[in-house]
DNA sequence: CCGTGGGATGACAACGTTGTCAACGTGGTT
DNA sequence: AACCACGTTGACAACGTTGTCATCCCACGG
């Protein structure tokens, strides 16, 4: 900027004004200095901006694994929304790792982001708490933080569960298995609740017999369905309590040419082309992505006065065929 | 900092070099700033750092969609060696849209990466010569950049689609169709040289009538299997050139329940669980990530001597059934 | 006893930008 | 003619960090 200054005859400050498209500048100095900037290669440096400013243009967003479809599309809706607040996303991913989390979100905030949105891993976020009282807004999403109340934009896990337990049951099925999760992780817990409600509403007996909860594995999804299905009186329906697991159970059905109604938590690509098509109960990872960076971004503005506010987005049903299988 | 060297009564420059792990400070000190630290919640200033320094311990990515699985798993492995470089991702959409692909760049260079991956949308680059003269090293990925020359990771998409058409070939087939994308596309066009230097090797004469090149939608995915099976003498067999496409085939064939020989270009999450399973040409989204990840660090790290290098990837066959189906 | 070397510590400048404020010139008003 | 208002321009400091260099102290050898 300085050689900028030179070349053009003016001084520094004219060049930042010209630069920064301030309006009270002479239109002859200003042809000047932009003829400069282009002749000489002229690009800003934010980090200097940043430094003077006390203000980066840029958020971090900390996911499970980027990866993964539902974060690739929550994080591209983040992208979108911060687009439209000439901000840059810093995204990275956890790995379900509460030491990793850990890490990356305060080197977010070591580069001063200007906001944090945040998909936990680990259960205890208290470590967050010095970097919002200095003004960080954080946004938690999908699952709500550890030990420390803040902004979270939720799905309606528990309606949704419930959602589609309710339409295995009128198809006729009485004995519906739910292979979910390990309980520790909210979203689980909160979709095998939904599982009991819709039960209990139903007047149908909760089993612990149908229900696994397990990190989800092919292995374990398979023992899952060993106990569903090979006992004196056998599942007749499944809601799978996630992506992974509705995956590792078409597999499974697959190779054992069993079929059995079956709607699975979270959408998955292609479902409509399996045979019979997959029903599933869709989260909105668009929904979600946007939801939390327009949360964001007016915590950014200065709209810091309220309370934490949840934000429950709805979880819908699609039936496909694999739902709508009755009951022998 | 300046708090943290007045609450530990020393200098601002001994709590740089406690923050910075350097080794010759007196163990008291260190332990009594490493106190102040905790105390204060203080964080070092990246934006300072960086201006100090030169470097921002940062690169960008710059994709098509990260929403997309290709992209979404190349950006993942993008991460996985910067993490090993102790840096930051900036990744950003250009939605295939060359302004937006400038635009990002350019913002990312003023942001002071100290490397850019591209994944080219638009047709020049010459836009980024500044900056690479200007020394922030640019790796390309998937395609070639426009007007320039430039280290690159390429598919070896020629001899995937040679090999998926030889397939086709070895299960009888001799119509085979090719439906790909626009011929601007850098990889549409290799892929198409492979069908016809497939066919060209097995002597089976190439026809303009089994071949569509058009950006992929339903409608014109519709259109192309129209004109191949609707004529006098159907295609037998089909090579799609990218997933989008092959997906919209696959709808269309389980709508007009017609089967093909079909092998895609991608590979499609569950295309095991359909029925019959679907042969593809994958490409390896994450090595590609990693590759251009590991190129850019090299020239981040000064191996700039060189001229520019292309690093060329595999695509590899795998059947499934839908590629099996023989030639009736 | 002095001199020398080396490790610990601090003072200071510099990175590139922008906010503040003062200086300047112009044109209009009293 | 004197004055004021206002728009344009520039000098300078400051943002928080780190590299450079000087200083200080201690231990050790001559």
């Amino acid at each position: 900027m300085k050689d900028v200054a030179a070349s053009a005859g003016v001084s520094l400050k004219t060049v930042s004004r010209v630069v920064n498209g301030e309006s009270n500048v002479n239109d002859d100095l200003r042809a000047a200095v932009l003829e400069s900037i282009a002749e000489l290669g002229f690009r800003r440096n934010a980090s200097a901006r940043d430094l003077r400013q006390g203000r980066s243009g840029t958020v971090g967003l900390l996911l499970e694994d980027v990866a993964d479809p539902f974060y690739s599309i929550l994080s591209r809706a983040v992208e979108e929304v911060a687009r439209e607040h000439g901000t840059m996303v810093f995204a990275g991913s956890s790995a379900e790792d509460a030491d990793r989390e850990r890490e990356l979100a305060l080197a977010f905030c070591e580069r001063r982001v200007d906001g944090l949105i945040v998909v936990p891993a680990g259960t205890s976020h208290s470590y967050l708490l010095p970097e919002m009282r200095a003004g960080i807004p954080v946004v938690f999403v999908d699952r709500p933080p550890g030990d420390i109340e803040a902004d979270m934009i939720l799905t309606d896990n528990r309606g949704g569960s419930r959602r589609g337990v309710e339409h295995l049951l009128s198809h006729g099925h009485r004995r519906i298995g739910f292979i979910g999760d390990a309980p520790e992780i909210y979203t689980a817990g909160e979709r095998l609740r939904g599982y009991r409600e819709a039960l209990e509403s139903a007047g149908v007996p909760y089993s612990d017999d149908l229900v696994t909860q397990a990190p989800p594995s092919p292995a374990s999804t398979a023992d899952a369905l060993d106990r569903l299905l090979d006992g004196p009186s056998p599942a007749t329906a499944l809601l799978c309590g996630n992506s992974r697991t509705t995956v590792s159970v078409l597999r499974e059905l697959a190779r054992r040419s069993t079929r059995l109604a079956l709607v699975g938590f979270d959408d998955v690509e292609l479902g409509d082309l399996l045979q019979p098509g997959l029903t599933v109960v869709a989260q909105d990872p668009g929904a979600m992505g946007a939801a939390a960076a327009r949360l964001l971004f007016q915590r950014i503005a200065g709209d810091t006065a309220g309370p934490p506010q949840t934000v429950t987005i709805g979880a819908r049903l699609i039936p496909r065929g694999s739902g709508e299988l009755l009951a022998p």
